[in-house]
DNA sequence: AACACCCAAGAGAGCGCTCTCCGCACCAGC
DNA sequence: GCTGGTGCGGAGAGCGCTCTCTTGGGTGTT
C-alpha cells in the first residue's frame, strides 16, 4: 500500500509526546490512581496535541468489555415485509428512549437488534457472546418469547421488560397491572358508570391476563360478578373489531375499560360512528398513556405505565449483573397512575 | 481470583483439538483460500465440540472495523425530560426499521445515539472516532444540525437523511418534494377544489420549503397564483393551530394540502370541530404516509415517502463509503407516490 | 544513620485475532 | 532428473491497550 493513512495517534505517541510511558497515559485517561499533577497536565496536553482517541477495540480486547448493551426486540415475524410496525410503535420508542437517557450519561449505546425468527434469536445470541454486547434489554413483543432461555442459557446478561409467561431465572421489571386495572375500574364506577365492558389484549400475554384479571376483580369487589369481556390484539384495528362486537352484543354498555391506547383509539373510532358520545353515553379509559392517547378526541382517560422510568430501571439492573455477574435475579415492579382526561 | 471463570474457547484451543494452526482455523471461520475439505470439516467439528465464538474485539483490533454503524439522532434538545418525543416519532421509526431491514442479513446491528446538544454531539463523534462504529446514519431534526460538519471534519464516514441545509460534501438520500406537493396540487384541483391553501413545516427546514415552493409551483402553472399558508412546526398541535388560523383567515375554503402527517391528523380534528366535513367540505392532502394517516377518520390521503427503502439506501451508501473511504459523496432522491383514501 | 515503608512511574507481558511470509509437497514440462 | 509453478498449511509478528510487577526515590521511625 503506497497511500496508507496517516495512522491514527496510539498510546505510544502520547507517551512519546509527553515524555512518560504508556502506562501513565492510560492511567491518566483512566483516571486511576497517583499520578503527579503536573504529569497530568503534560499527558493531557499530548493528548490534544496528538488528537488522540482511544481504540475502543484494543481495550475491549484486554478488559473484557465491549462498553456496549444490546436492546432486542423479539417476537414473531412481521407480515410486512418490513419491521415497521415494531419500531414505529411509540411503545418500544418509549422503551429506546428511557433506556438511552439512562445510559447515555454513562458512554454507554445500546445496540439495536431485531430477533423476529429463531435464526435471527441464535445470530443475535451469537453477537452477544462474541462480545459485541455485554449484555441485553429485552423486549418481547408475544408471549412464550424463546429468546430470554436462549440468553440464560448462553450465559448473557439479561433484562426483561414485562414477567416472562414461563418462569425462568432472569431479571425483569414489570408493572402492577392489576392495580392499573383497579384504577381504572375505580374511576369508572366513581363516574356513574353501571354497564361495564372490557376489551383486552391478547390473552396468552401475562400483561392482558393481569389487566383482565384486575378490572374483574376491582369489579366484582363492589358487585359486579359479570363483566362482559371481548379479546383483542393490542391494535387499533383490533380495538375497532372488538368495540363493534361489544356494541352489537351489549348495545346498552355505558363503560369500557380498554386495555391499551391503540385499541382505545379504535374503540373511539367506532362509538363515534354508532353516534354514541363519549363520556356522556360511554365512557372509555386505556391502558399506557401512549402519544395516541393525546391524539384521541376527546383525549383518553388511561392509566399511565412509566414506559420510559421501567426502561431506564432495566438499563440499571443490566449494568448491574455485568458489573456483578453472579448475582441474582431481580425484578421491580412499578406503580401505575391515573391519567384523567377527556374519555371517562 | 479463585473461581475464574472456565475461559471462552479461543481459536487456539479449536486450533488444538483440530490438530491445525491457529491460521488454518480462522481461514475456514472467514471462508478464505484453499483450505482442504476435509480440514475444514474437522475444524468445523472442533468449533462446535469447543462452543467456539469468535472474540469481535481482537478481530476489530487487527482488521480496525467494528462491524457496527451508528444512527444518530441529531437536533436540538427536548423540552421533556425524555428523549421521548423523538424516539417515539413514528418517522424515526420507518427510518430504524429501514436501516435494520437493510443491516440485519449482514449482520450489521446499528447503535443508537442521540445527539441534542453540543456536548453530545462531541461525544458521538468521539465514539466514532473511537472506533466504535464505522460510520454513522445522520437524522437531524433541525435545519443546520452542525453534527454532519463535525463528522465531515473527523473523517467520520456519514450519510444523511434529506439534503442539508448549508452544502457540505457528504452523502444523503432525499425525497423529491416538490413532485410531492404536486402531485397533491393535482389531485386536489382534480377533484374540484378551488380555494385551497396549504400548512407548511418550518420553513428553516430544506424539504419544508421544497413542499411549499412545488405546491405554490404547481397551483401557479395552473392558473391559482396566490395560495395562503400558515406556517406549522411537524406536530399534530402545531397543525391543529394553522389550521385554525386558516379557518378564521379564509373560511371558505375547500382544499388544504398539509406537509406532513401529524399536521394533517390535527387539522382533520379540527375541521371536524367546525364542522365541516371532509372530504365534501374540505379536501385534505397529508404528506409521508406515516402511520398517523391510517388512524385518521377519514382516513388521510397522502404523498408517500419511501422512508424505509431510503433508510435502506443510506445504509447501502455507507457501507459502500465505509468500504471505500475515498469514494465522492453522493445522492439518491426517490420518488414520492400519491396514495389516495378518504380525506381527498 | 540505618532501616522499613510507601507511592509514583516504567517495563513488559499478554488479551485473541488476522495476515504476511515461508516451507513443503506435488505435478508438469523439458 | 532437474526446474519452476502451484496449492495448502504453519510460524510468528503485531494490532493498541490494560495491568501486574518492579524499580527508585523520598519520607518516617528508631
Amino acid at each position: 500500500m503506497t497511500d496508507r493513512a496517516p495512522r491514527t495517534a496510539t498510546l505510544e505517541d502520547v507517551a512519546r509526546v509527553a515524555g512518560v510511558s504508556r502506562a501513565t497515559v492510560s492511567r491518566v485517561i483512566n483516571g486511576v490512581r497517583n499520578v503527579d499533577l503536573e504529569i497530568q497536565e503534560l499527558v493531557r496536553r499530548a493528548i490534544a496535541e496528538t488528537g488522540y482517541a482511544p481504540n475502543r477495540a484494543a481495550r475491549s480486547l484486554v478488559t473484557r468489555r465491549a462498553g456496549n448493551i444490546a436492546l432486542v426486540v423479539s417476537g414473531a415475524e412481521d407480515e410486512s415485509g418490513y419491521a415497521v410496525t415494531v419500531f414505529a410503535d411509540p411503545f418500544f420508542g418509549r422503551v429506546a428512549a428511557g433506556a438511552v437517557d439512562f445510559l447515555r450519561p454513562l458512554g454507554i449505546h445500546p445496540l439495536l437488534m431485531l430477533a423476529d425468527s429463531d435464526q435471527a434469536r441464535a445470530d443475535v445470541v451469537a453477537n452477544l457472546r462474541q462480545g459485541n454486547a455485554d449484555g441485553a434489554l429485552v423486549v418481547s413483543t408475544h408471549a412464550e418469547d424463546p429468546l430470554p432461555e436462549l440468553f440464560v442459557r448462553a450465559g448473557v446478561p439479561a433484562v426483561l421488560f414485562a414477567r416472562p409467561a414461563t418462569p425462568i431465572p432472569v431479571s425483569y421489571v414489570d408493572l402492577a397491572h392489576q392495580d392499573g386495572a383497579r384504577l381504572a375500574a375505580e374511576h369508572l364506577l366513581a363516574r356513574g358508570c353501571r354497564r361495564l365492558a372490557t376489551i383486552t389484549g391478547p390473552l396468552d400475554v401475562p400483561a392482558s391476563q393481569d389487566r383482565l384479571a384486575g378490572f374483574r376483580d376491582a369489579m366484582a369487589r363492589r358487585g359486579h360478578p359479570y363483566i362482559p369481556i371481548v379479546e383483542g390484539d393490542f391494535k387499533q384495528n383490533g380495538g375497532e373489531g372488538a368495540m363493534e362486537r361489544l356494541l352489537t352484543e351489549h348495545p346498552k354498555l355505558d363503560g369500557v375499560f380498554v386495555a391499551n391506547d391503540l385499541m382505545a383509539q379504535g374503540a373511539l373510532l367506532v362509538l363515534r360512528q354508532h353516534g354514541r358520545r363519549v363520556p356522556e353515553d360511554v365512557a372509555v379509559v386505556g391502558f399506557d398513556d401512549s402519544p395516541a392517547a393525546l391524539a384521541c378526541r376527546p383525549q383518553l382517560t388511561t392509566v399511565r405505565q412509566p414506559v420510559e422510568d421501567m426502561a431506564g430501571e432495566m438499563a440499571r439492573l443490566l449494568l448491574s449483573h455485568i458489573e456483578n455477574p453472579k448475582s441474582e435475579p431481580t425484578s421491580v415492579i412499578f406503580d401505575p397512575t391515573l391519567v384523567v382526561r377527556g374519555s371517562a
